[in-house]
DNA sequence: GCAGCCGTTTGATTTAAGTCAAAATCCGTG
DNA sequence: CACGGATTTTGACTTAAATCAAACGGCTGC
């Protein structure tokens, strides 16, 4: 799903933005590029803490992270809440909120951020002219359905170490894909955030660190997270005990 | 996000088939509703226990349910399977593929079933001509999307009984929404199979029926249920203990 | 640089749900 | 229509994770 793509062919592959997911496999002409570069020129940033929007907000924009780690997360009525994802440098945002021109959950900036807004209807728009980035839109749409599905496959039948384990490959992933170190990486989110997203409690996801550590799969300290056993990790996930 | 349609307003909006998802709220030209019936004219029956697709096949179409009951699930490497969702007349499958141009989930038929099948990229090349129909797309698989989020919510935050309250609640409102009972229809699928999309065993569903019958909030008998005291179960779902 | 607060770790205990097992019931098939 | 396999129910017991609690550590802002 994730392929290893360093983080200069980013930059060189959209020139205002490094949106790989949004511009990369797209082959466009200059012409192209450079409407996409317009459409994409809105920039912003967040600190730490703000959120980029609410639930409930009116929807006009996606927003793909220039840089930074974001969480989403839905809430209940009753005030529960839910993380609903971790996203990260080259990611788009707010896909949800195009089926009721509302967004349905809040981002919030795990770390002083930056972002492009990209207003939808001029996306879609452009869209109808461009076909390859038409259906590059809707690959990206359907890239958030099939990692929902993931994640309520997680959540549905894991248990607390497989959930765990898949959550840090998941992460080592995705910073290999972007050119950072798969085995050494920090963690922006808290325990509880990280609990809320594997449905775990936070002292659960605290006493799971502490025995992969205790094991030799990892080094924990804080949020600095070193994988020491990337096979034993991964050998955890595939032969789950059901 | 359900909105009180009736089933014979359905049949009128498209002429040959009945996707109240795919072509209700656009309010296109008869030239329009014509191309679109030419797109969505390949049918397709499913006896019980087919499989419509499965996961690796690869990706050519959408289908819409013209009428009976599918699952789609996921599977993982070791066997474990997860049910993503039951789905039912007038509703899309299929849109995880888009993006790896590979089916990632089996949708399997709960009983005989007619479905249309929509070449996907003549609906992008229509999409292209008709941007009503382009937006309402996007607003398809944003919902899907947003279902996602919901069911995330439910297995990462739910207890049993909100789950299984939250359930029938769902189907109560999408049986509404096509002008049957909201308190009395047919489960299509085994306790098994609502334990999985659930992230509960089948003995755990089949207990906390019981207990809701017993509390009076529905009536079961094996496949019938009959909602007895929605407000009841609804308030179950909105005071949940954390 | 220090105080105070938030986040984390660890321990003891409880509990909701899972597991194992057996009986009952349903349903499709021959 | 009867048989046999599949599904469901219910019970007894186990267990993984939640809860409650306390101590510790590390940022952050003054």
């Amino acid at each position: 799903m994730l392929n290893p793509i360093s983080i200069n062919h980013l930059k060189t592959a959209c020139s205002s933005c490094s949106l790989h997911e949004l511009c990369l496999p797209l082959g466009l002409s200059e012409t192209e590029i450079a409407q996409l570069d317009q459409l994409v020129n809105r920039k912003r940033h967040c600190k730490r803490g703000d959120s980029l929007y609410r639930a409930g907000a009116p929807f006009q924009s996606l927003f793909a992270i220039r840089t930074g780690f974001f969480k989403t997360q839905v809430l209940h009525d009753d005030g529960r809440e839910q993380v609903t994802g971790f996203h990260m440098l080259g990611e788009i945002m707010g896909m949800d909120a195009i089926s009721s021109d509302t967004h349905t959950c809040d981002a919030v900036a795990l770390e002083d951020s930056e972002i492009c807004e990209i207003p939808f209807a001029h996306l879609e728009q452009l869209g109808r002219d461009i076909p390859a980035l038409q259906h590059h839109l809707h690959k990206i749409m359907s890239r958030e359905i099939v990692r929902d599905h993931g994640v309520m496959l997680l959540l549905g039948s894991m248990k607390a170490e497989e959930r765990l384990a898949a959550f840090l490959l998941n992460l080592s992933q995705r910073f290999a894909a972007r050119g950072y170190s798969p085995s050494a990486f920090h963690l922006r989110m808290t325990r509880e955030e990280i609990g809320s997203y594997l449905g775990l409690k936070l002292e659960t996801v605290s006493r799971t660190f502490s025995r992969f550590q205790k094991e030799g799969l990892i080094a924990v300290q804080n949020k600095e997270v070193q994988i020491k056993d990337m096979t034993a990790l991964k050998a955890l996930l595939s032969q789950g005990s059901h």
